[in-house]
DNA sequence: GTTCCTGCAAAATTTTTGCATCAGT
DNA sequence: ACTGATGCAAAAATTTTGCAGGAAC
């Protein structure tokens, strides 16, 4: 098993999910994205390519995926969440977001990482993940003078 | 200067925002908090007070807030965003949230802090904020064995 | 055949916007 | 007086839910 794809697959039949048209998209559509994407993007993106999907299919679909910690979500702050896959190493990373454009990248960071394992044993909770975001504006905007 | 609703009442004379009773209900509410709160929370608790605040002066109190960096947003994953005092000093903690019982616990740590530090210069972008959030389940979650 | 998935439509929730009015400067 | 802040109502945007029909097992 290699692709993202195929791993979601086989970890939702594990957990007595039943294979369906529409989660199948989802579940390709994620993967063949580089970064984050919206649930609105999903949604028109498999429409316009002629899939008749429905939002409450993507959405129920996002859910399953979550559930299971194949798709991270990340908070923009900007109004709609974002998902991603989850690499089935575990291994994950993280973003920063650009207020005036947008835009976002993403970032790996050993050094936080490891402040974060060690955190997470020092509090009364089972940690089961974690989200970064930096804010700020990027090169471009700042270049554009806005 | 000691509150944090005097320190934000001063910056936003600064800005050049004028004084108005919305706005005003709206710190001193969040100053009165011991952690974050929803939009609908400070409307519906000033709208018990007696107040006749409207939902727009709340998300325009806050989004006035949040541009002066007054206030942090703190993104949940469940829908509603929270909103919380910045302490004039910049000092700012993170928080973990129970995915069962949305209980928000806060924590500070200076390890996470300092990685942070180091990766926003790593990064081509001008990093004015970040935010940290740790999912999981909370010990009473977890004794009730939810 | 039974159960789960899916699409559609409608609803619920959160947030934003337009506009007339009122308060602060 | 003039400018900005506010309340109300309406709209927009995002996400959730109910249900009937269809696909998967």
């Amino acid at each position: 098993m290699s692709t993202w794809a195929e791993h979601a697959h086989s970890a939702l039949k594990r957990h007595g999910y039943s294979r369906g048209g529409a989660r199948e998209a989802v579940i390709d559509f994620l993967d063949a994205q580089s970064c984050a994407t919206s649930a609105q993007e999903i949604y028109r993106s498999l429409r316009d390519g002629g899939r008749a999907i429905a939002m409450a299919s993507v959405y129920r679909s996002l859910e399953a995926l979550h559930g299971l910690h194949l798709v991270q979500r990340v908070e923009t702050g900007q109004g709609e969440g974002l998902y991603e896959p989850v690499a089935p190493t575990g291994e994950h990373h993280h973003h920063v977001i650009c207020d005036e454009c947008e835009r976002i990248v993403p970032f790996e960071d050993r050094a936080l990482e490891h402040a974060i394992k060690r955190l997470a044993d020092r509090v009364p909770f089972d940690v089961a993940g974690h989200d970064v975001v930096l804010h700020g504006r990027c090169d471009d905007c700042k270049a554009r003078g806005r």
